[in-house]
DNA sequence: CCGTGCATAAGACCAAGGTCCTATTTCCCA
DNA sequence: TGGGAAATAGGACCTTGGTCTTATGCACGG
């Protein structure tokens, strides 16, 4: 309660496995952020260039973050951003500017942008950023992982293994789903086990939990206002 | 195709029952807005200040969304947006300013705004903009609607009903439940048809996701990395 | 032409879910 | 102190779910 970690507070965020990328045209800036960041316990990496960043960062997608300058030399910072958003690779950024506007702040924070941060740069600012932009950069990380891991499970069901799927997670009984699919019900109870055992299901909650990852829920065209029977 | 509404458009934005809040202590911008806003078929009110505005429509929480003056005499912009954050209401928020600086703009939206215009305001980012704040007003009120409704249920469920549900949509089997909670399987039956009932849940599937909605995910603890048994 | 994967399905069985009815105990409120 | 909600549980009975075995038809690819 009363200790105080002045600087050099080497735990806790700077994980190993994470890289603070600086891209920046003006060394001296990338110099002194990269310095500033190193003192903290980070990992960094520096760019002369958003290109340059693009190319290497591209091909491994490395977990981190990235310090960004806002206007540079060809590709600048919100054009990055947009190709970013658009290529499905994602890494959380942080906007530094020197005179960035208003619609230029507006448009980083709306594309995701962690912070924009205008020069001079306060210290504790900048690494309170970086600190919730590897934060973000972890949970997007989990959470895409365990949707990839599902989704692997899925690609390997066939497609009347999927209706099955489908509707077992709309809540059907098995002769139910036998007479949507125009099946005998024991052909319904085979499909089922093998989507269980596919979909590394334990249980029907499981099963439902891995369904909603992939964006399958209730049949919405089943979901008439009275409800039907029991 | 070749046809074009020119102004006037009526329809399809403009739902009858949303309200643009326009809160400017300026009565020539006050006037000037809800003048555009009206020609573009909206229904409007105005405030003069943010104080007036929290008071009038906190009763009623009304649909629709808030065009916001940034710098106001009284509580400002921002102060008013961190009151509705922390109070639990919430209508989206477009901030407009004369000559707003980009921390302010940086806080706004991190702290949810939908967008942040500088005067002199284009008229179509304006009306973009407060076409997005009512389309994520309706979503949000739509979600949160759905999200009381299974609430009102839950509330009605005695605490013993309650850990049974969280064991149902954990997976366990109803025996599991019953030695987890110290009690018969006949037991168990009971409560669990009563939370079905309750629930209005009309299979196990539907159940998950109505406890979803609640935060009551598979019980954590037994999350092992070997598997349980089968 | 034969193997493999997919979909189909019957018989046999057992485990699990769900519903009635009945009944007891405890505890709180009027 | 009587009534009612909550939790408990047994018996009886039926419906579902799940597995195993066996077997057929079809289509694609080597």
């Amino acid at each position: 309660m009363s200790y105080v970690n002045e600087m050099d507070a080497p735990p806790d965020n700077a994980r190993p496995d994470q890289t603070i990328f600086v891209v920046d045209d003006d060394p001296a800036v990338r110099k002194s952020l990269t310095r500033l960041l190193r003192s903290a316990g980070y990992h960094t990496s520096s760019f002369d260039s958003a290109e340059t960043f693009l190319r290497c960062w591209a091909e491994h997608a490395m977990p981190g973050c990235v310090l960004l300058d806002l206007s540079m030399p060809g590709l600048d910072g919100l054009e990055l951003q947009q190709r970013l958003n658009a290529s499905g690779l994602a890494i959380p950024l942080i906007f530094i500017t020197g005179h960035g506007d208003i619609p230029s702040t507006v448009s980083a924070m709306k594309a995701g942008a962690v912070d924009f941060l205008s020069k001079p740069i306060r210290e504790e600012a900048l690494l309170g950023a970086v600190n919730e932009a590897l934060e973000r950069d972890r949970r997007r990380r989990r959470t895409r992982a365990e949707h990839k891991a599902v989704d692997r499970s899925y690609q390997t069901l066939t497609p009347r293994e999927r209706e099955v799927l489908a509707l077992v997670v709309g809540g059907l009984l098995n002769k139910q789903i036998a007479a949507a699919l125009g099946a005998s019900e024991k052909t319904v109870k085979i499909h089922r086990g093998r989507v269980m055992e596919k979909m590394k299901a334990r249980s029907v909650p499981d099963l439902v939990r891995a369904a909603q990852k992939l964006g399958i829920g209730p049949d919405t065209s089943s979901e008439g206002p009275a409800g039907p029977s029991r």
